[in-house]
DNA sequence: TGTACATCAGTGAACGCGCGTTCACTGATGTAC
DNA sequence: TGTACATCAGTGAACGCGCGTTCACTGATGTAC
């Protein structure tokens, strides 16, 4: 039952976008390897074919899913014009679509209580993709140095992750489009 | 070898405690109750004696936390004049000693993307001291309105959350740093 | 106040279960000539 | 180009292990009279 090269490269892709998913949907402990390779439509044993470790594949799915982030945010962007850039990411993070759809979200807020206890390969591609929303959200910014663009980018991505977070802990629904609300308001007005 | 009723209570005290530092430190799965009440000095068998399942554990132990760190950010309030009200609380809580540890810190942002899968009971206790923050650095604001206030500290106080959990995924030191002070510097310059 | 009995905090062995990982096997794919 | 052999993607059973939880037991504490 070998399959071609193409084809174990397109399972192997699968299994990562669907444990990028499933990981923040689920959490990193929330789900196990025979879940996962179940969900890509397959059986567990053949997941060490394509990986070494669970621990490998947190670290790749951490990384596609913040990449895939990153192009959600950019695409975004299009179209829009460069006054309105923050305004519209603050907006597009800040949703209550993004709060109730973890598993297509951002990954440092599904997982970020995870990520940091998480392998030095996982934080590494983590950091990758908050450097990324962090480059992104600078370049909204007309500050006289590039050095206060990147420090004011640091603490609104820090306030996305945290608002989006607790949106999502807190039970009372009022109480969590309120915590939405009161961080888009924070990072427009700045 | 039955123990009298106030040493039971004070042994149920000393396993929320424990819990509570060890959760934050380890994650919620990153302790077993065997492990707990090891740390504790008991054996693994008595657990169910104080509670009904490790879940319920967890929303004590959530409980505990954040009504420390309550009562940490009000004692550091202490003696500081009112305009470096929030000054006090932005340094003390965005500083390295916090970050480095997590045991004795805000339960939030040690267990944030946890407590949002976590059941109703962690995350009401949650909520509660993600509320209670939330007032204290109110009080610090000289809005016009109470609303206005409570909006502020709202962003304020997921910044926070968000600033902390993120110096902690990242690994490089100096990044993390940059972000706690960029985190202080976007809530005193408000 | 003393005595007989019930209660129950804590012990330590055991439970079933799901976890991450390994392995022998199958048969289509890839390679060497 | 055809053939013989090696490779290896995926299967499904099995591994050891640690998990949350249960239970029979012990003996000091609490209660009733």
């Amino acid at each position: 039952m070998r399959k071609s090269r193409e084809e174990a490269a397109r399972t192997r892709k699968r299994i990562v976008k669907v444990a990028a998913q499933k990981f923040r949907r689920q959490g990193i402990g929330g789900i196990s390897v025979a879940d996962l390779m179940d969900a890509a439509g397959l059986t567990h044993g053949g997941f060490y074919r394509h990986f070494d470790s669970k621990d490998q594949l947190v670290a790749e799915a951490s990384a596609s899913g913040a990449a895939a982030l990153a192009r959600r945010m950019t695409a975004a962007l299009e179209g829009q014009s460069p006054q309105s850039g923050l305004k519209t990411i603050a907006e597009s993070y800040l949703s209550p679509g993004h709060r109730d759809n973890a598993s297509d979200g951002c990954v440092l807020a599904a997982l970020g209580s995870e990520l940091a206890r998480a392998d030095r390969s996982a934080r590494t591609a983590a950091t990758r993709g908050y450097l990324d929303l962090v480059d992104l959200v600078a370049r909204q910014f007309n500050e006289a140095s590039p050095e206060a663009a990147r420090s004011k980018a640091l603490a609104t991505v820090s306030l996305m992750i945290g608002a989006l977070t607790m949106s999502r802990v807190v039970k009372d629904p009022e109480l969590s489009a309120e915590i939405l609300q009161s961080a888009q308001k924070r990072i427009t007005n700045s």
